[in-house]
DNA sequence: ATTAGTTTGTGAATTACTTCACAAGCAAGA
DNA sequence: TCTTGCTTGTGAAGTAATTCACAAACTAAT
């Protein structure tokens, strides 16, 4: 299968999440151009998406929409449960730890680690927080899919590289810094500065 | 001044954060071939991104480390105080609230709203939460350049409404939806969901 | 059956973004 | 002053992503 566009995923993202609150509706089908209104793009834009996993739409009629989100889902990986650790007691931490919609798409956190000493061995979130040297040992035996990485900007690279060696093949970062991994790791930044600057120069450089 | 892409709006944040650590080591000049390093680019790109403002660097040697942090800053906003609302007392909103990288870069939480009437009127982070209601009245007297919007998926359709009608021309949006607004507002959506979504994309249709 | 009205799926065209490649400029040493 | 070694700035070339545009396929109405 041919590579598939960061910008792609992010669609489908957005497409499903249009669908199940479709569905909710109760409507049956579903056209490419109401989906990219939906969206803010375009039915072209829609249907090249969708197109590059097959031909789930009928001409004159649209796409049904519980064969579609189903679709989708496949597609995206859900329906399976990931496991996740958490990387970083702190307050980013906990408020992911908190965060519902997490379980609810079948991201399950089972375990959280800290280098703090102070933090390590307390209850947290129902779990109780460990040690960030017993992370390589700890994914041997049980195997986590993702880590979601919340530690200062300082420890993060030290972090990021017992993550890589605990064999965790994809990385959620919260920490305001840019990390490299091998090819193999997939890592997606969520970083709040970024954000924030990217409005700053919006409305700096407005109507130029 | 033609169109920039967001791609490079992010890159010079990048560029910045990284010239920041440099100058706190003391050094005095930078190639576009060590930022690239750093920030997982190339040095064309490096080049091409700061040349879209200016011509910074001196041939034979690279960029002086302090101007060019100041450039981009400038070119960034950052070095204005930006006065920034937060919409929607919950979790996120106080995760949001108290974390420090908001003040530091220049943003300036100086208000609170949410529609929940048990929490109007509380005080929140040494703010006072107020109603959404006099969200519109209030941005007439103190100027706000940002709204945080981290509400519900149900009633963010409508909070953004009032955001606009306020006249604030910029939105970070944490609320799970895709949000629409005129075109002279400028919009940034961080949506944990999605970003999940993408790991598990990767995870799913991995080496195919 | 036939027709009118939709809507898909997809090559082709276009637009946007990135990388190449090299002349030109500068520093430093001989 | 001349030469060597680096590094920028930028057109040109190359890739990637998006949009166009239309034949093909389906529904529903007559």
């Amino acid at each position: 299968m041919k590579r598939i566009a960061e910008s792609t995923v992010r669609r489908l993202s957005l497409y499903l999440s249009f669908l199940e609150g479709i569905e909710r509706q109760g409507l049956k089908t579903i056209s490419s151009d109401e989906l990219a209104r939906l969206g803010g793009t375009t039915s072209a834009q829609v249907r090249k998406d969708l197109s590059l996993f097959g031909s789930f739409g009928k001409r004159g009629l649209g796409y049904a929409v519980p064969e579609l989100s189903e679709k989708l889902r496949e597609i995206l990986g859900l329906g399976k449960q990931w496991r996740v650790c958490i990387i970083g007691a702190g307050k980013i931490g906990a408020a992911l730890a908190r965060y519902r919609g997490f379980a609810e798409r079948g991201f399950i956190v089972t375990a959280v680690y800290d280098s703090d000493e102070e933090k390590i061995g307390k209850r947290w979130e129902s779990l109780t927080v460990r040690s960030i040297s017993e992370l390589e040992k700890d994914a041997a035996k049980q195997h986590f899919d993702i880590a979601v990485v919340a530690t200062p900007a300082e420890s993060t690279p030290a972090v990021v590289k017992q993550v890589v060696r605990a064999g965790i093949k994809a990385i959620l970062n919260f920490a305001p810094v840019q990390i490299s991994v091998p090819s193999d790791v997939t890592v997606r930044t969520v970083n709040m500065a970024m954000e924030l600057e990217g409005l700053s120069f919006a409305l700096s450089n407005r109507s130029e």
